[in-house]
DNA sequence: TGTACATCAGTGAACGCGCGTTCACTGATGTAC
DNA sequence: TGTACATCAGTGAACGCGCGTTCACTGATGTAC
């Protein structure tokens, strides 16, 4: 839930007059809200009832309803960027390791994060909205790109692609099998996991390119 | 546009009292809408609008809001289908080229019915909402199923995937380009095209399979 | 340590708006005679 | 062919609702003296 100790939220009581941290409960509330209902169920009213507070009180920290949900977005990408470089990290020294920890993570983040998730994804808030919305991306999406230069080191230079064709790859199949099996909307279940799909869909695709062995 | 002759919109005057063929004019109403504005910009009060009738109209043709969207989403369905058919029939009796051609057409139905597109996959009706939208999904999918199941025959049995398996990740990688480089949302515009994109990821999938030569 | 005061986070009432939905109605259409 | 009538698609007024946003205010906090 990831929720501070000092942070009130609708079941618990106030602490008086002033909040003490009531940014950041907003946008937990909204988190919440975009996790319970879908992209369409966030309101700035109902974030304000949950963080106990008047709807007039969220102009205090926010610009308004879209300024709230990009908050929300922004530190979203700020963890799964975090997410991407951990995952990076812990593959390495090897490439391939690192670049097939890094496709797991997106499913993970999706996984652990669902509210997140959806206001980076599906709430339809531009990732350049702003210029730290937009950096943020850019720095996950470099996690990804670098672990598939590191990868590509290892195909020969006549038949390698180039690594932005790579990452984006993989980055498309990941958000394809969450968007179509982790998330339960459109497509109905898989007789396969959403984990299993994505382990097995890279797998094939890094054979493809000549990086694991036709009998693994 | 796909707009029948008897049909008047916004921008043509109304026959008279009666409408003609109300319920279509309000199902391509919706599908602009959704279109224009995003899939939080579809109202039925505007569609009602922009089909020259008043919103209480549109009761005479549908249960209400849902109800609409529903069936501009099937209808999408009908046509998606189709279209995979045609794209599998039209590669025969080359397997591999039957699957490719489905391939390329989920990214050309995305662009050539952007309307339908969103109503279908992030308008977030579910495909189980009745019968009739569940059963023309399933055709969709199956066009895509047997045209893998086609393909896996020229795989040798004991390194074959499941079809179905084999499916879905074709499934999520063009559902992947679709969402993240065709549409704007969140992916900044990458330096290849979304047709690109897909045609090479594919064609590093098949090859992992040992469907396509390594020199190809 | 105690008091006056500045700050500013949150209040609560109010606003205009467009939404989905209902209802009794009206009038165009097309069919039966 | 002409007229009476049944049908039912669309009207328009009304509803209650929750939304985002504004405003003058109030009162808790913490700092200066």
């Amino acid at each position: 839930m990831r929720r501070s100790a000092r942070c009130p939220t609708s079941d618990m009581a106030k602490r008086g007059y002033h909040h003490g941290n009531l940014r950041q409960a907003l946008v937990e509330a909204a988190l919440d809200l975009v996790r319970d209902k879908g992209p369409t169920g966030f309101t700035l009213s109902e974030a304000a009832k949950k963080a106990g507070v008047t709807p007039a009180a969220v102009y205090r920290h926010f610009a308004g309803r879209e300024d709230l949900i990009a908050e929300a977005a922004r530190q979203g990408y700020e963890v799964f960027a975090d997410l991407m470089q951990f995952a990076y990290d812990s593959g390495q020294p090897s490439a391939l390791a690192a670049f097939e920890a890094t496709g797991r993570a997106y499913l993970a983040f999706a996984r652990r994060y669902p509210g997140h998730y959806i206001a980076m994804f599906e709430s339809g808030i531009s990732v350049n909205r702003t210029p730290e919305l937009a950096a943020v991306a850019q720095r996950a999406r470099d996690v990804l790109e670098k672990a598939a230069t590191d990868l590509s080191q290892h195909i020969p230079p006549e038949k390698r692609p180039p690594a932005a064709m790579f990452s984006a790859h993989i980055w498309a199949m990941s958000h394809g099998v969450v968007e179509l099996f982790a998330r339960n909307s459109p497509g109905t279940q898989s007789p396969f996991s959403p984990e299993d799909l994505l382990e097995s869909g890279i797998g094939v695709y890094l054979r493809g390119l000549g990086l694991i062995g036709a009998d693994n």
